[in-house]
DNA sequence: TGAAACCCTAGTGGAAAACCGGAGTATACT
DNA sequence: AGTATACTCCGGTTTTCCACTAGGGTTTCA
């Protein structure tokens, strides 16, 4: 489970759209790319993943754009990865019975490593992720004084 | 943190190495490589790896191979994924300086997830893996009778 | 001396990740 | 109604990385 790009991007949106999340305002891909420094259309991308994974709302046609699709401390760090790395999760299970002792009992090592990552991600959720970045921006204005 | 091919063989090799320890005989990358289905010349990288990061010691010429540099109980999982994946670890850390903020609030998170992660890996050796083994294998013989 | 083994470095193929572009469709505003 | 805006779908391109291959060395033992 390590942070890619994707994963990354994602969030970032999300925190743009957890921020303006109580105004009810939808937030444009273009926004919220120019804010972010995320390529536009790739974005759209990731945006549209977690439409279909239910993570956030579309609005089309003009003053459209994307919103939380729920509430932001209803949404873990899980929900994301899982949305976004997750789809092609499954197709690994294939192949599990023609594999070896040795194999089996190293996957289910992992798996237990596997789960314990999730456990942490299951922690956080979105407005966690708000309330860090806020606590930080304050800590550096104090330095900066 | 996944299973990539790397560690598999890795630990695959290993635990052969595991078994051979007691008697304290090399033992040779082809039969390494014949008796769990890797390819020998890549697993001859690997095995590289490992000496290098002091997991393993190898002896040259006829009659060579490789050995466990130390006991089976004193390498845990974590020793070897972190040998393995671990040398190009250092070079993500090049420019964190110029992150936003959100981004190293992120970036911390999952710190903590791969952090949990590595604290099961750290429980594991190479011993417990040959012990797991050793009990399915039983298991799988009352299974059969 | 020669065979058996490790040692080092470079390179290749393919797949996945990251990214781009164009045509289509829905919506709001005038 | 018409137009501008923004999402939607889908195919293509570029880049990067992993698994693997190859060849030419060096050391050791018989």
């Amino acid at each position: 489970m390590e942070l890619s790009c994707k994963s990354e991007y994602a969030l970032l949106a999300l925190l743009e759209l957890a921020d303006r999340y109580r105004s009810g305002e939808p937030l444009q891909i273009r926004q919220i790319a120019a804010q972010q420094n995320i390529p536009d259309r790739y974005l759209e991308q990731l945006l549209a993943m977690m439409r279909r994974g239910g993570l956030v709302r579309s609005q089309r046609g003009a003053k459209g754009g994307y919103i939380l699709a729920r509430e932001p401390w209803k949404i873990t760090l899980f929900d994301v990865v899982t949305c976004l790395e997750g789809l092609d999760a499954q197709a690994k299970e294939v192949d599990v019975d023609l594999q070896t002792i040795e194999g089996s009992v190293i996957c289910e090592i992992w798996q237990e490593s596997y789960q314990a990552a999730n456990t942490v991600l299951q922690k956080y959720t979105l407005q966690d992720l708000c309330e860090k970045r806020d606590a930080r921006r304050q800590l550096d204005i104090m330095y900066y004084i």
